[in-house]
DNA sequence: TTGAAAGCGCTAACAA
DNA sequence: TTGTTAGCGCTTTCAA
């Protein structure tokens, strides 16, 4: 039962309607912006707010069935500083929305992750940011009956038909292998990443089409499956050196593959770019201090996460809002990895 | 007035509690481990759970009075890499406990820190982790006097009395200075973080101290104040190396100022290490990864992020649990940066 | 334009 | 061991 009068340590609602004479309801409306409060009244209210220092209790308005002012963001991990990138651009943009960050590490686990938007989507957030989901499938049905208002960011696997934000990861691996094969580069080994995300699928589309727009044949041996991860960048790149005819190029799927791939260089005794050119996918702040500094495909990380949040704002402010897919440009950063093949 | 019956789309307690045949009280019972439920019951209970996927309503926990099971975070930014390594460690741990994380980025507006962790406290989270905190003076108090379980992260300011893990930052320094002077330099330039945060005064004076035990006089000219950014890494880098007598080391007061000092070097057409000997502090991923790799003093980032929230959890689960201040040992990564100096 | 009151889903204190 | 019930602080009808 409702006992007005009883309150605990924190101000709440009706210490403020007490004070200012009103009842808790109104003091509700000017909390909410409802139009139906006298100008008077709304001022009056505001300052007993002001004065007492009042905050919303977040719970109980979820709870009442208010909005929560959080919105949660499902990310695979924080090690490789390419999810930290896009996450300063969603922060970025929610502080300015007044909106709070519940942020999730699934690690990978798809159980994590179906568990977690579950939750989420259960009143602990408003809306939910989805980046570089892996199985999608098994919730995005979950949220869609809710009309859980969300957004993929970097996916462009299934769901075809979901509010999602990407790169031109085609068009940059075009780009950067039209980029090498200008340069000279016939034998240009390609490192994958994870085969079951669709940037990944993008990036090689992306380089056999160079390759076929320039009468250069592909060659399944020159392609390694790999895992966006260094290490196994590392391995993938001493598989191709190791072949008896190798490349003169190596491309990789992210710039910490391409890392990867430096090391292995230099541990056959080979100088870059003089004895081979590298090129990564991603342009993460290690790409320009390294040294030589990468030859990559910038991916506007911060602001793919700037514009995702800000297509779930509006998701969030007209659920009608019609789906949208944004794919932004990437470009060819061309640094100190690259240089003709020796003749 | 409560209305069992009527129910919303989500399954709450009380579809739970009508499947099993029992009081919702019941349900909460079993939810909340209650020891005072027969053990046929509980397993009853916990099987209609499972059948129909209920999840606890966290907002209604928490107004009730219940523990949110969530752990705030407050961290300045999301930019080094720095606080990535501290995050990972604590988002492990609490995944480990079971909680969930709510990540909050001041961008150092001591405003913000301090609305925050307001906010945090008033509900929203059981407990809090400062990751580098500025202003705590500003709501150290408040927090205390709520009891609300906080623990800081590498701050060492004010607050002696804090729960608080952090590194052994004046060890560090004076280890790192000693390798260099036993490398046979004498003029060392020191470049400072800001010196309103404990760790960057204690390195200061672990170098002090190093030169001190050498016999080699302290030099403010050597000294230069700066703000642990790497741009300002690299001005106070170029403002040694334009000295009359620059310095043949110089040791910044973490990586990512060294990877600014590495700029100003080459820039100045010198080489690393023949010319001159950098090292830094922190060791962030970047540190080995560039060329030459950076010596520097290893910050044990992760586990400071692990111990904290350990120290948090436990706090949580007895909030008389005497306060701990816990400083974790920092070494030396010998690398590829220093040399004897060109004599 | 305002007030009154019914819940949102849960915990915990009190009875039984 | 279990059921019952009073709130937690708020939003949102429904009246006035």
């Amino acid at each position: 039962m409702r006992t007005p009068g009883q309150v605990s340590n924190n101000i709440t609602i009706f210490e403020v309607a007490s004070q200012a004479g009103v009842s808790y309801g109104t003091v509700s409306r000017v909390l909410n912006n409802d139009p139906h409060v006298r100008v008077e009244t709304r001022e009056k209210v505001n300052r007993v707010i002001q004065d007492l220092g009042y905050v919303v209790n977040r719970q109980a308005r979820s709870l009442a069935g208010g909005k929560t002012h959080v919105v949660g963001i499902l990310v695979p991990d924080l090690g490789t500083g390419y999810i930290g990138e896009i996450i300063q651009g969603i922060d970025t943009e929610l502080q300015l929305a007044g909106y709070d960050l519940m942020l999730y590490t699934t690690h990978r686990t798809p159980v994590l992750e179906a568990d977690y938007v579950g939750s989420l989507a259960q009143g602990v957030a408003d809306g939910l940011i989805l980046v570089l989901p892996r199985h999608p499938e098994d919730y995005i049905g979950t949220l869609r009956a809710r009309h859980f208002p969300f957004v993929l960011v970097d996916h462009q696997g299934s769901g075809r038909d979901c509010p999602a934000v990407g790169a031109a990861n085609w068009q940059g691996a075009y780009n950067a292998t039209e980029y090498l094969v200008n340069l000279g580069h016939t034998r240009i080994g390609f490192i994958t990443g994870w085969m079951d995300l669709g940037a990944a699928v993008d990036r090689l589309e992306g380089y056999k089409a160079a390759l076929w727009a320039y009468h250069i044949p592909f060659l399944e041996e020159l392609v390694r499956e790999s895992t966006f991860h260094q290490l196994d960048g590392y391995n993938s790149a001493m598989d191709l050196l190791n072949l008896p005819n190798p490349p003169t190029a190596i491309f990789a799927s992210n710039d910490v593959m391409a890392l990867g791939v430096m090391d292995a260089v230099r541990e056959k005794g080979l100088k870059i770019p003089e004895d081979i050119s590298i090129v990564g996918f991603d342009d993460i702040p290690q790409a320009s201090i390294i040294h030589p500094a990468l030859t990559t495909v910038r991916q506007p990380l911060r602001n793919m996460g700037s514009v995702a949040t800000q297509m779930l704002l509006e998701l969030l402010g007209n659920p009608a809002t019609p789906t949208k897919r944004i794919e932004l440009p990437t470009g060819l950063v061309v640094r100190d990895s690259c240089r003709p093949p020796r003749s």
